[in-house]
DNA sequence: TTTAAATTGTTTAGCATTACACCAATAAGT
DNA sequence: ACTTATTGGTGTAATGCTAAACAATTTAAA
């Protein structure tokens, strides 16, 4: 009806915005990430950091930048991190063996330790969310989906 | 086979992360950003800014607040947004009939049109993404899917 | 009616993320 | 030997998100 007076109706009316891939994404995504807060955030570890541990835990030895562009992060952006992760006792930098440049990333012996606990909350609010969904078959779907819009 | 060396082969095991829908969310949704980015910065429209254009095109006359209540947003956020869509000769705050606290947003005579080219522009860059999913179904289905992940 | 509480737009600050240019040390190619 | 590329690191600017505070105003309560 389009009048000229001011709304003071309840309902708003999204239009092309309800039918926009990159908008739903956007409120999935966050959604997904302020729970991962609620549930890491005592941990002091956000979900990029957990992307850094993840990558090192099952890719000991890489270098700093081997893990940023795995991530698709910049170098500059893992000095902070790997910093940070370091003094939190859950990876350490060693002398690269063959490239005296490079530090090399290892988990830490609690580091290790803290991982399990770490991704056990994960893969918990993982199987909460997943469980909105209707069965496995439509989690591996939703999985690949994703996986081909991210190119 | 986890040894102490360093990494120095390309292949990098994503581990647990490939199976995260948080993690695959956040890559499409980064794809989805630059590649909006890419389309429409030369308009000088985020997509932030984008979504507000779209929910006062189709709800003429929303306070500020109200627009940011429905896009998930902060009250304080919205000023510099329409401090800049107003120099923008977009849209145009009005003073609320019936509260002299707030203002109405509405589109102006050149928005409307900026509008039509905008929404244009986003929804060519729609099909082309949309165009990598099997058929119309198939969208319907993440578009609901997503939806579900999103409270 | 008077008073207290809530709301609106706004400003400001802090925080994290991202991007970019730059640097010294080192490695690799010619 | 010499040039170029790479690595970790620093600094900086822009951005987005939160939270707190504030004056003006509205609403609710007493």
């Amino acid at each position: 009806m389009a009048d000229d007076s001011n709304k003071t109706d309840q309902t708003v009316d999204f239009g092309v915005l309800n039918h926009l891939l990159g908008y739903r994404l956007r409120r999935a995504q966050m959604n997904f990430f302020s729970k991962f807060s609620e549930v890491c955030s005592d941990l002091g570890i956000s979900p990029g950091l957990f992307a850094i541990i993840a990558i090192v835990e099952r890719n000991p030895g890489l270098t700093q930048t081997a893990v940023a562009q795995a991530l698709g992060n910049d170098r500059s952006a893992m000095v902070a991190a790997v910093d940070k992760l370091e003094k939190m006792d859950i990876l350490e930098r060693r002398p690269a063996i063959n490239d005296r440049r490079s530090y090399a990333l290892f988990m830490t012996q609690q580091g290790k330790a803290f991982f399990q606990t770490l991704n056990e909350r994960v893969m918990e609010h993982e199987k909460i969310m997943a469980s909105r969904l209707k069965n496995d078959e439509e989690l591996e779907w939703l999985l690949n989906t994703l996986d081909v819009l991210s190119q």
